[in-house]
DNA sequence: TTGATATATGAATATATCTTCATATATCGA
DNA sequence: TCGATATATGAAGATATATTCATATATCAA
């Protein structure tokens, strides 16, 4: 659990663009997507997105800087949350008819079907054993 | 005028990086939040941000292709405005605590005070003449 | 038609970003 | 302590992006 970075109400343009440079990426899009339903582990990310470890890694790196997630070490597993403070940012981002477009985009749909297989399927300590990439 | 660009209410993730991409960066960053106040042409853009043209323009391409912002000739000048389209979703983005925060931006306030000193001074037709950088 | 103004765009370069590979660190259980 | 699991990170290469320069196009006024 690293220092958490706090938006104030007045936010520098290079803070706003650093927030929508994280979120300019389809990978960081979509684990933003996943987390607004539910904390994750790094393990279990891989598994929804069907990527390997070091790349989802330096993904959630950028999140992490951008103050959007944060993360807590559970036993092997480190959790990732979207942070205190952006909370209600990401909540104002995606409001209205934004929210609607992003949860009706079939790769949203797709991935929290995944996300449902993944709970139901106590992913944690026996996917990254298997290939990450192997349908669940 | 070129062909607009429709937002449906399912948006692929795809677009949705786009439209963020497009907002990040500083550059565009700003010119949004000038057009979300006022149609403007590329000269009073360049005033504004006291950069040179073929940047602005350069710019100006990546908003129209990612569908945020529409032009309109009007003479010698082409005027940028948020498409039509656009309007709704950029309303839904910077509603809430986030546009205090943009509106707020150190930036945001300068460029502001630019924008009135530039309806005022009747920019057209006589900055593009002069060195865009001097402060007006 | 010519010259001036406003804007767009292609090419080149510099810089940033993403992915992969290799390796390092931390936790747990035996 | 050792081995296995989970995650982080540095380096390298590939790709994307931003800026600048040169030049092209469009409009207007003379």
């Amino acid at each position: 659990m690293r220092p958490e970075k706090k938006f104030t109400l007045s936010m520098p343009v290079k803070d706003m663009v650093k927030i929508f440079k994280a979120l300019a990426d389809p990978t960081r899009l979509r684990i933003i997507l996943l987390l607004r339903r539910r904390e994750l582990c790094v393990c279990e990310i891989m598994y929804i997105l069907g990527m390997e470890q070091s790349r989802v890694s330096h993904q959630m790196r950028i999140l992490r800087h951008a103050g959007l997630v944060e993360d807590a070490r559970e036993g092997r597993w480190i959790n990732y949350r979207i942070s205190e403070p952006a909370r209600p940012l990401l909540e104002d981002l995606f409001a209205g008819t934004l929210r609607a477009r992003m949860e009706n985009a079939p790769e949203a749909g797709e991935d929290a079907r995944k996300l449902e297989a993944c709970l139901r399927g106590n992913v944690r300590g026996r996917i990254c054993e298997t290939n990450p990439r192997a349908e669940g």
